[in-house]
RNA sequence: GGGAGUUUAGCUCAGCUGGUUCAGAGCAUCUGCCUUACAAGCAGAGGGUCACUGGUUCGAAUCCAGUAAUUCCCA
């Protein structure tokens, strides 16, 4: 057979893509063996596949082919969310473009064009999964406005509103002045930013006499109710019970006094102003103040401000601030640092305004929710993020759920004539409910509130609609698949979406919706900067996977991704990848390229070659299985890779190999055939195509025989002394490699190397046939008779004695055996003194007290043999 | 301002309940090799006062306290 030097990943990748998708090994039904399910979080539909998604769907990808080839039925379920502030402003800003203002549009008609820019757009990542490889059940893929995930969240919200944990208040919230709706506090990012702080003069009424206050937003005096002082300030005091002017516009407010005000900050005057600052509005609610809300919902002024009606507010910041000066009513402007709380989604600067909204209580949902991580029910890689968690949980706001927008499940609450609301699962039961207040209403009277719900209020029954458990709590699925055991996702969304889901799971179904959340660390550039579009500095996924391959990309994401820590992306670590991917392949080369001569009889060398082979590897497939069970999968990944590269290719192969043109023998190679196929089943996790196409051809295979349902080999009996034993062997060998390196002997030319085991009875013995094979030995014999020059080395306790024939460095070689000796002899002194210590013979563990005797011994038989090398150096 | 985390080799990170052949791994570096599986490679080597200071202990990278730097969350 005739196989390139170099694997090309592109021959391979889409064929066993299809493949799988033919034959349906992603499909997952219910059946007796145990489910494995993981359900993806949801991407956003006007998202495309970045460097986060890689990651986290290589995770999970990796999680899920694992427990298939476990025994478990594998279920991801893959889908996507409507996002409907991003979807919407999309949507938006296409009409736009097309000369189409929303707002000359119907809801339905608006809801048509969303929906037809979805089906267009709204797969892209999905598909893109498909080429890394994503063993998702695609039969299965939900979209969170489906109709039955839609109604699960209608009927959700119903059932929430009438056990009286939805309700409807006026409340500051965060408004988004761009996309016209209020935000949830999770969705306001704060910002450090330079700004002013203006001081400003408000005169005392009927006197020239002025207090000072220091504002950061000068427009919004405008809107002002009082100035406060705090009541021990005694710099104020004869201020109390006075009233003051608003400049410019000369409304009279009242100088109050409270707590509240810190003494030390600014002036200590502080002016209140209840419609847009969160902390003023309490003050104006224990006051009884006026509320003057004077921005429009665009963030402009509106007529309520007497003055620069319809201008942007921070037009008018720059504007009133002329004015000010003009009225001599600036005393001083000082540079200053603050945050300013920004749109997620739209990066408006947020307006804390004053609306009715719709809220959910989140207390007693909090409560069992923060248990179940608390006590592990619900463990979180790494475990860090318990803390984070449990601060929130403890400090939990109610939820505002409600958005000024049209692209999502729309409120089920319709409103009476009259202003009464009646909640209800469609129109007519709405109507019903609604008679029972008024008998002659009509549908026509009932009007539907125009709000849709926040997106995370559809993204926290995931586990549980995709299955459709809300509608049909009973169905098969829901009953098999949930709760799910693993989520894969990001730190940041804990609060929007896994504690949600947590709570979620546990009041609809009782149960916990995952056992396992491992969080994801954020994808950075090699310079620690988060990867965004407008820095540029994110790789284009597809672009990479032609360029290494999608197994070495997948390899690269996982290599420097321990859990919860960031990853610092570079290319180099997907080329290493491909590198790793190109050496399996060329393995693969050798072992395909060798003759069989059937009678030849099995050499010692590859007998004892597979035996420590087999033990090996066995040994490692155990770490590997502890490190899954921690989730450490970078280490699970790291542990095969060596465990290929190191002790497959670099050690075991080089054993066996036969001499250049030499066939094997029959039992050599199936044996080798058999660990080769054992490798590629432990690698096809994280490298699925690779190891399909050589699995594929190592042995002939049946026509619908795929790696992805072979057995994940799960014996981890290993020798533990044999393997020890056998490190012995790969060091004595790497000792007289280094040796001809520092004499500089070739190795091509051959060797004759003797030793005197001192301690570990035959161990050399009994491999020399591999250690001759590997040194390139003419001879290696047990040492008989001294030769007249000869080196020694030690490893461990073992002698490796080199007859010297020409120049030598004897000084060279005296100094670095004095230098080991004083070493030994440094060490030999502190496990004696350790061992002549009375508290730590009677305080320590037998155990160790028996290792610092074992290390007494050898450090003695070391110096024993190192004096003995040095008086026999000439 | 409140809370949490991090600080170990040039880089990215392991190091669980304290025990000096535990100071590790991968990458990078250096030296020598185009040795017919692989230069996307092979062989060999060097590299760290475990942030700093003090404490507990027979014994500290590991536990405690303080200091510094840094990151994140919340306000």
């Amino acid at each position: 057979m005739d196989i390139s030097a170099k694997y090309d990943p592109t021959q391979s990748e889409d064929k066993w893509y299809a493949f799988w998708m033919d034959n349906g090994f992603f499909r997952s039904i219910p059946d007796n063996r145990k489910p494995y399910t993981i359900v993806i979080p949801p991407p956003n539909v006007t998202g495309v596949l970045h460097m986060g998604h890689m990651l986290n769907n290589t995770l999970q990808d990796v999680l899920v082919r694992r427990a298939r080839m476990m025994g478990f039925n594998a279920c991801w379920v893959p889908g996507t969310d409507h996002a409907s502030i991003a979807t919407e402003a999309k949507v938006v800003g296409k009409l736009r473009e097309e000369g189409i203002d929303k707002h000359s549009l119907s809801r339905d008609e608006f809801l048509k064009h969303a929906w037809v820019w979805k089906e267009k757009h709204g797969g892209i990542i999905l598909d893109q999964l498909k080429k890394l490889g994503a063993s998702c059940d695609w039969d299965r893929t939900a979209f969170t406005m489906d109709k039955n995930l839609y109604d699960s969240v209608i009927k959700v919200f119903v059932e929430l509103y009438n056990k009286g944990l939805i309700y409807k208040g006026h409340r500051m919230v965060n408004w988004d002045p761009k996309a016209l709706t209020a935000v949830s506090d999770e969705e306001v990012i704060y910002k450090e930013q330079n700004a002013k702080l203006y001081y400003l003069r408000y005169f005392l009424e009927n006197s020239k006499d002025y207090l000072v206050i220091a504002t950061t937003r000068p427009e919004t005096i405008l809107a002002d109710t009082a100035v406060c002082v705090n009541p021990n300030d005694e710099r104020f005091k004869h201020l109390h019970g006075k009233k003051v002017l608003v400049p410019l516009i000369n409304r009279v407010i009242p100088v109050i006094t409270d707590q509240y005000v810190d003494i030390e900050f600014g002036t200590g005057c502080l002016k209140i102003t209840p419609a847009h600052d969160i902390n003023d509005y309490s003050i104006g609610q224990k006051f009884g103040l006026e509320i003057i809300d004077i921005l429009t919902d665009d963030g402009k002024l509106n007529e309520k401000a007497q003055i620069l009606i319809g201008e942007d507010r921070f037009v008018a910041r720059k504007s009133i601030m002329k004015l000010l000066e003009e009225a001599g009513n600036v005393e001083k402007i000082e540079d200053y640092n603050n945050k300013v709380g920004y749109s997620e989604r739209t990066d408006a600067a947020i307006e804390p305004k004053l609306s009715e909204q719709w809220f959910m209580k989140m207390d007693e949902l909090a409560k069992p929710a923060l248990e179940v991580v608390m006590n592990d029910q619900v463990r979180f890689h790494p475990a860090k993020f318990k803390n984070t968690y449990r601060h929130w949980m403890e400090n939990v706001r109610d939820w505002c759920i409600s958005r000024q927008l049209w692209w999502g499940q729309q409120i089920p609450a319709w409103y009476l004539p009259d202003g009464k609301i009646v909640v209800a699962l469609n129109e007519n039961e709405a109507l019903e409910k609604a008679k029972k207040f008024d008998a002659t209403i009509t549908l026509a009277d009932l009007k539907q509130d125009e709000d849709v719900l926040d997106t995370w209020f559809s993204s926290w029954l995931w586990p549980i609609s995709v299955f459709n458990g809300i509608l049909e709590p009973e169905n098969d699925d829901i009953k098999y698949y949930y709760p799910t055991n693993d989520l894969i996702t990001a730190p940041e969304i804990m609060f929007f979406w896994v504690a949600r889901m947590i709570m979620a799971g546990i009041d609809y179904r009782n149960e916990i919706p995952f056992s396992n959340v491992y969080f994801t660390g954020i994808v950075r550039d090699k310079q620690g900067r988060k990867m965004s579009k407008s820095l540029g500095n994110s790789p284009d996924p597809i672009e990479l996977i032609k360029k290494f391959g999608a197994d070495g990309v997948r390899v690269g994401m996982m290599f420097s991704s321990p859990a919860g820590n960031d990853l610092l992306y570079d290319d180099s670590l997907c080329e290493q990848g491909r590198n790793f991917a190109n050496k399996i392949w060329n393995a693969f080369r050798l072992v395909k390229g060798w003759e069989v001569d059937e009678k030849l009889p099995q050499p010692n060398y590859a007998a004892l070659s597979i035996d420590w082979f087999g033990n090996r590897m066995r040994q490692v497939a155990a770490q590997i299985d502890e490190h899954f069970r921690e989730f450490r999968l970078s280490d699970a990944l790291m542990s095969v890779y060596k465990l290929v590269w190191d002790d497959f290719c670099s050690w075991y192969l080089e054993f066996i190999k036969p001499a250049y043109g030499q066939p094997i023998d029959a039992k050599t190679l199936n044996e080798t055939n058999f660990i080769f196929d054992q490798l590629m089943r432990m690698l096809h996790p994280f490298m699925p195509f690779l190891t399909e196409e050589i699995w594929q051809m190592l042995v002939p295979r049946g026509e619908k025989e795929s790696i992805m349902l072979a057995e994940m080999p799960s014996d981890f009996s290993a020798d533990e002394k044999l393997i020890e034993q056998f490190d012995i062997v790969r060091e004595s060998i790497i000792a007289i490699r280094s040796y001809r390196n520092d004499k500089k002997i070739a190795m091509k030319e051959p060797l004759d190397v003797f030793f005197a085991p001192v301690q570990a009875g035959d161990t050399l013995e009994h491999y020399s046939s591999l250690i001759a094979k590997l040194a390139n030995l003419s001879s290696f014999t047990h040492l008989s008779e001294k030769p007249e020059k000869a080196f020694t080395m030690l490893v461990r306790t073992e002698e490796l004695v080199f007859p010297v024939t020409e120049n030598v460095d004897v000084e060279g070689e005296r100094e670095k055996l004095q230098k080991e000796l004083e070493y030994t002899n440094g060490f030999l002194i502190s496990v004696r003194k350790k061992l002549a210590n009375e508290k730590f013979v009677s305080g320590a563990p037998a155990q160790v007290i028996e290792s610092e005797r074992k290390k007494e011994q050898d450090a003695l038989s070391r110096i024993a043999v190192l004096e003995k090398s040095l008086a026999e150096l000439l």
